[in-house]
DNA sequence: GTGTACATGTAACGGGTTACATGATTGC
DNA sequence: GCAATCATGTAACCCGTTACATGTACAC
């Protein structure tokens, strides 16, 4: 695939649970998807253009008249493959905006759950470290005083961080302990 | 401005400060604000050129014998007066990221304490917004029932949200509060 | 002699946004 | 007569990233 982007990955994804016209995907990512991941019309066209030329989709051009044309798309073996490829891969943390994770579980009953523990459980780590730093950076605070009006920002901008990496921790531990309980069920 | 992003009023903040080089303030922001922003070099070395276009700021260039030559910038008038009026503007809460409210907290002092509670206020508002809109779908969710494989990935992710919205809205009020203690004292 | 800190920059690319273009049908 | 829904797409732009280019001095 040219571009290994998120986005990529979206469309196969949504195009592995039913055949769908770009109009379809977009109305989908608005109404499921719409929390932590956006597309416009310029990125799924061109997109599923390429989809098709690199055979991870074929194409199905449905007439209906009083309504134009619908260009149904649907996902091909290798387009399966390659999207359970990414839902394997590790997140990357790296690249900005962070729903990486949510994507992939978005689409979590596509692969076994104890992958998606496994994401979960690194995603923890991660928010464990950041906290466990901001705690650090946090007790330099109380040593010193906190009256000081320009470190009363500082000191707000840090509080954010704790309590959201906080907020991540118990998030995976409740999503965690759900997968869990899933898999004691269907082993 | 020619561009009129978040990066250029980083700048004008650092700036702000204290008269810093590219270098300087690749440094600063690497240590106090790398938790919700970053910049790279290419940033950095040609926005500053366009601030001096634009009369924002000012250069000397500072030899020393050994190092290479620094070239200092220093904030100017009008770019104090711009980068106020940024501060006191409302978050824009379209464009992604989201971190545009921290960088403006992180300024906080730079402008009076009333507008920052407002910021944290308008802020808490759309969080418990969002947060109630959440717990409306879990309700759905209750309603059907969740033993479907499938659905376990979307009450996840519906969890994430529930979980994020909730402690944005308790940091919120932990930081309106302690910015009501400072005003009571410094009024 | 190897790496790190100091210091300034450019080029190419990639991904996403906004706005625009087109055009029929249905409901108010 | 106007807006909304259905449906597909393009062009321009903007912001940011990665990688590269260049060069000194000091510490290990």
């Amino acid at each position: 695939m040219a571009r290994d982007n998120s986005s990529f990955y979206v469309l196969l994804g949504i195009l592995g649970e039913k055949a769908s016209s770009g109009y379809d995907i977009k109305k989908k990512v608005e109404n499921e998807i719409v929390h932590y991941y956006k597309i416009s019309n310029s990125q799924i066209y061109p997109a599923l253009k390429g989809l098709l030329d690199d055979g991870y989709v074929t194409l199905e051009v449905k007439r209906s008249d009083g309504k134009p044309d619908r260009k149904v798309y649907s996902i091909t073996e290798s387009g399966r493959a390659i999207f359970r490829e990414w839902l394997d891969r590790p997140v990357d943390y790296q690249n900005p905006g962070g729903n990486e994770l949510l994507l992939k579980l978005h689409f979590g009953s596509l692969t076994d759950i104890g992958h998606n523990i496994s994401l979960l459980s690194r995603h923890r780590e991660i928010q464990a470290g950041m906290h466990s730093a901001y705690i650090g950076i946090q007790k330099e605070f109380f040593a010193g005083k906190i009256d000081n009006p320009q470190m009363v920002y500082s000191f707000i901008t840090l509080q954010h961080g704790l309590v959201v990496t906080q907020a991540g921790m118990q998030w995976c531990d409740e999503a965690i302990d759900m997968l869990k309980g899933l898999e004691d069920r269907r082993p």
